[in-house]
DNA sequence: CTATTTGTTATACATTGTAGATCAAACCAA
DNA sequence: TTGGTTTGATCTACAATGTATAACAAATAG
């Protein structure tokens, strides 16, 4: 089944982005929640991109919604994420978690 | 000054395990230390030409050592982070950290 | 000398990151 | 009923990062 493939650095953002927002993410939204926890600024096509690859992966599921009655309410397209993309976003945390055992950073990179 | 760009996700690795060796950062003991500690298994010629591109931004530094006096001894390639480098990683962790403030996994992402 | 060992470089290609333009479907105003 | 405006998604193209294999270089052992 799974290829055991790590996530990109940005995939590894998005995921995060999507389980947070849980049922309410889509473009807009997934966007909206990265420039506003991390200040992360990414073009809406760069956006979609990923989460389309992230799709066909596997670690990704979409779902279209219905049109709501708003200026311009078009259908949204949800994200889900899959246990495969729940289970690499976990082992890459573990990993980083590992990885900093015992790191202490010298005073120079205090101001990032 | 920095141009403020992310780490990839390999490079965040490569960062941390050379502040992980301190003085004993090279070739070969960054892709073992890779190897033990997170099993990362990557081809000594990918490592390098990551070192590289991370020195060409200013993430790290590099300084040629001594032969020793072992069969195939030659000289060694030290990397250290630099201060930059220092800030990038810690703008990572940072940023990762605000993004798993929150969440909890379902079940299914159990068995990784 | 030359085989073996440790270590670094060069080359090439696949995957991921990213933007800008285009396309679609809604509602609102006239 | 026809544009304009707004929200949302797709297409296209290219840059940056990830990754392997092969080649090269300098030690030492014999």
């Amino acid at each position: 089944m799974s290829k055991e493939k790590y996530l990109g650095e940005f995939e590894q953002y998005v995921l995060l982005a999507i389980l947070k927002l849980d049922d309410q993410a889509y473009g807009t939204t997934i966007r909206q929640l990265l420039h506003d926890s991390i200040q992360r600024d990414v073009s809406i096509g760069a956006l979609y991109t990923t989460l389309t690859r992230m799709e066909d992966k596997g670690l990704l599921t979409s779902a279209m919604g219905e049109a709501t009655a708003e200026r311009g309410g078009r259908a949204k397209k949800y994200f889900q994420v899959t246990a495969e993309g729940q289970a690499a976003v976990k082992r890459s945390r573990q990993a980083l978690q590992t990885m900093w055992q015992n790191i202490a950073l010298s005073d120079k990179a205090a101001q990032c």
